[in-house]
DNA sequence: TATTTTGTGTTAACCGGTTGACATTTAATC
DNA sequence: GATTAAATGTCAACCGGTTAACACAAAATA
């Protein structure tokens, strides 16, 4: 019993009676075929079971229908939610996905953008949160980028992230905290989501509030995030009202504060924020601001595929968010 | 201002004066090479920011170095870890990985089966929920399947599903449930988790209770589950305990509960099963059934890369499971 | 009947690397 | 000085499809 060979063009063209080129037209539908033609090589593909090398066309064709997708880490409801949406939406625009989980480690990130442009992908959606990484301008290739600047050259996708600041930071007030807090990404990062830290900001000092922001690193481990929550209480003992840029991160303040005596919402309104799918199925009582995830993510794609396929080069999107009333505010 | 053509081995080589096959012997380290010319083939690639073209290496050499994962979505917890995990490892092993989410839709997974073989993959992950596919045991190609039957060529990685069942049951029964329900998918599906139904039905005899058990498909909407879960309290109003097959399911289970005026753990006590990291972070609160996600990941993907490498066919693996103490019970 | 359209075959180049075979030069060892 | 090992080059075949060019026959149309 050896190995049995995969069927390649010549064993199809063979049994079939006809040549190799008659296959390679009838699977790419070119020239004129006859009916019946048409069916002996499909009948000699189905009793070989015949697969057409797609490595050998990707070759040839120099495009591979390979899209890389560059992200911090799937283990997280709402980059689950961006790039399962995004890998469904290309699957049906017959892309793969070459997916790239970049630990929001910068080194990592660069080794990924190398090595699917080495895997000739035919296009770039990314979505970390490191800094502006100088080979991208080199990468001669359709990128979208999705809540990340990146250059003038890469589109951005995002979500209406000032209005969601505001939103978050006047639920907050008008519900009655006074000593509000906010946690967001390292300032530094040249994300659209530094905008909800603006806008943070200026509806505090606009109703005559003091604002009060930290920051962490998104890629901390658990135990470093709890420490940094827990000096928030200590520092701040008397602090009412919390805006967490994400919403796992909220989920551990609620437990922490929970801790330390807080009565949520009595005592200290919480707010959080992306407000994926899971997030909400299993933490239906955080108030949050919801992230349109799958609109973004079809958006992306759409964006993506128009690069791909006419040089298009579309404008930055920004969509926009809405509130979910749960019952930690 | 043209396009940048991408460079070549050719313009490699002769931009460091050598040949082709100095070049590709540098790349592959191969025959006798002096540091003079690695350094002045290194230094010509750096110049043209040449990066080898990864499918014309593929074609000849019959291995791509990539790794498909066929799984429901990533757009949930427990799928997004083992997804997660599994990428990591395999990147630090030098395969890429090519993502496909099936939905659980059998069609969707031949599909993916199909094209993924078309894609030369050199190896496939699998861990759906669907029937044994036939089209699997003609895939002349290593594969792994995760928490899934598939046919006894195939190994199969899972965590102790009859020992999680167990101590899931007897968690409330010793908690003084007496009316204790169960939900698990479809008891048609050949996957191990059916172990835990076994174990349920098992342990509720032993203890002379009655088991109790509904099935739902894991792939219905979040409205279809609701309706499922309600119609399991309309039933049986007088319900004390619910062992349910997965946390996202659990914590609907709970959301509901509440609406209806249940007190948890008061009056109902409630264990999930899975337990991710993202969901013990998101719902700390919530007793659960932890299965070694990461350990799984790892163990799958160390299982094939054996089989890739040197055919070796391991065992089939089953790794323990341990209760988070929450506060559902 | 002449012309055009349709259907199929043959051949060879091409995509961009890899590799084996063989030749040649230089450096190291006996 | 002879022998061996090290370093590099040339050349061509190969991986498995795609495609342009050209030839030719049969069917349809003028």
């Amino acid at each position: 019993m050896g190995e049995i060979m995969k069927a390649k063009i010549d064993d199809v063209a063979k049994l079939a009676g006809v040549s190799k080129t008659t296959v390679s037209r009838v699977m790419n539908k070119r020239g004129y075929l006859s009916e019946k033609t048409i069916k002996k090589v499909h009948d000699a593909m189905d009793e070989l079971n015949y697969q057409p090398n797609v490595v050998a066309r990707q070759l040839f064709k120099q495009e591979t229908k390979l899209v890389g997708l560059i992200f911090p880490t799937v283990n997280n409801p709402f980059f689950g939610q961006l790039v399962a949406t995004m890998e469904k939406k290309l699957f049906s625009k017959g892309f793969k996905v070459l997916l790239g989980d970049s630990m929001n480690d910068p080194e990592k990130e660069k080794l990924y953008l190398r090595e699917l442009m080495a895997h000739q992908v035919d296009g770039l959606i990314v979505g970390a949160h490191n800094q502006g990484i100088k080979e991208y301008q080199n990468a001669n290739l359709p990128i979208i980028a999705i809540d990340r600047i990146m250059n003038n050259d890469i589109p951005v996708v995002s979500s209406d992230n000032y209005q969601g600041g505001k939103m978050a930071t006047e639920l907050l007030i008008k519900n009655g905290a006074k000593v509000i807090i906010h946690t967001n990404g390292p300032k530094t990062l040249q994300t659209p989501a530094q905008k909800r830290y603006q806008a943070y900001e200026d509806t505090m000092i606009q109703y005559g509030l003091k604002p009060i922001t930290y920051t962490v690193d998104f890629n901390v481990s658990y135990e470093q995030k709890a420490k940094f929550l827990k000096n928030i209480f200590k520092e701040h003992p008397d602090v009412d009202g919390m805006f967490i840029s994400n919403d796992v991160d909220a989920a551990q303040a609620i437990d922490i504060a929970g801790d330390l005596g807080y009565k949520v919402p009595e005592d200290l309104k919480i707010v959080g924020y992306d407000g994926a799918e899971a997030t909400r199925i299993l933490l239906p009582n955080l108030t949050t601001i919801i992230q349109p995830i799958d609109r973004m993510a079809e958006t992306a794609v759409n964006m993506l595929v128009a690069r791909i396929s006419n040089n298009d080069a579309g404008e930055n999107k920004v969509l926009p968010v809405k509130v979910w009333r749960g019952k930690t505010v």
